[in-house]
DNA sequence: GCCTGTGAATCCATTCACAGCT
DNA sequence: AGCTGTGAATGGATTCACAGGC
């Protein structure tokens, strides 16, 4: 852990995105994949592959590249997908019902076990993958009950905080936070804010450049 | 902007985090609020704060602060949401409906015109904003007539791609992608990408260091 | 010959520390 | 006295370039 806690964070984004075109080439007939193209294929330099990886083991044979499957397979035991996560969600309008039913989540192993809104018309509501949506006062309960172990966040901003504290100290260790608010969070948590809008504001700055 | 070009990206995306809780500011009764202050609101270092701003000017007033509405304004003035963005959605599943629906974008201006997708099932469907799907094939004839600026896409991996070059050729400046693919873009199209169980897996990444 | 793994060099962003203004 | 604006210093991350192994 020593060792690893000098790894850079986008390192460790980098890895999650190596996955991806890895998995797709899983069920081509491509063995090998060189850094060079690994890199072309996610947009990266080939030597910032290399390093990324070699951060953690010798994945590579000189001269040759990359086996597609071990290396897949190496990357999810560091980035532990290897494994089925349990998830709650907190806020379940149109965002967070998206998320609790996405087939994607469920086929990496991030499995929804409780589902949580503050709106007394949508309590009790069965959705499609068969959870019932609780009432926030019980997150706490089921949490604990549960060993939820990553909870998401996408109520309105100025509840998420609230929601994060009541999340931690029911034990969970992990938040994604869609609310546009900076999450305040103790050591024993780690946090990732994703803010569509501001994407969008990104984009529009660098088109309003050009027009 | 030969000037402009060299602002470091990550200031930009700042810039977008501290408007955040200036709008908050704006309905409460503080007219001035500091870099220190600023800073801690967002969790970033108070000289992050000085330099991002002065990167487009003088805006603060020296032994005072900044003036929050001013500030904010100013902001909005760079960022270019100051004024409103035609958008289109290409994917009507869940998560395609859930942001075309969001009250929240269409507060900061951004607006859809046209929603899209390959699903016969789903064309010709109303949506509560009271869009219509139309079929992805009619993608080009609308996003020129409607001269959408922005596309927004949530298909499967397979035909992002596609999909995002018919948008470009059609004269979208801006594409934001939440399709797990990295999107090959030419220089003349900005392209954001927001894969989410990128961030789950940086956060099992660091749970999993700790269990 | 080819491609990995890696120290060295470069590039970029963050933070410090203080001069300058109110 | 207080807080901004900014050159200088620091700290990281990316890229280069080549030694090492297939």
């Amino acid at each position: 852990m020593n060792k690893e806690s000098k790894i850079p964070a986008p390192t460790i984004e980098r890895l999650a995105y190596y996955s991806r075109p890895l998995e797709s080439l899983l069920n081509s007939e491509t063995p090998v994949i060189s850094s060079e193209k690994l890199a072309h294929l996610c947009g990266v330099n080939p030597a910032q592959v290399r390093k990324d990886l070699a951060y953690f083991g010798e994945f590579g044979v000189r001269g040759v590249g990359y086996n597609v499957r071990d290396l897949l397979w190496e990357i999810k035991k560091i980035l532990a997908t290897d494994r089925d996560w349990t998830l709650c969600m907190v806020g379940m309008g149109n965002l967070g019902s998206a998320i609790v039913e996405n087939e994607n989540f469920k086929k990496r192993g991030y499995k929804f076990v409780a589902a949580f809104d503050s709106d007394p018309t949508k309590i009790g509501r069965t959705l499609p993958c068969g959870l019932i949506i609780e009432p926030t006062n019980r997150i706490g309960e089921f949490v604990r009950d549960l060993k939820v172990e990553i909870g998401v966040i996408t109520t309105r901003p100025h509840e998420a905080q609230r929601f994060a504290d009541l999340l931690m100290d029911s034990g969970v260790k992990a938040i994604l936070n869609f609310a546009s608010i900076q999450i305040r969070t103790p050591e024993c948590c780690e946090v990732e804010n994703v803010d569509f809008a501001v994407k969008l504001e990104n984009l529009a700055y660098h088109i309003a450049k050009i027009l």
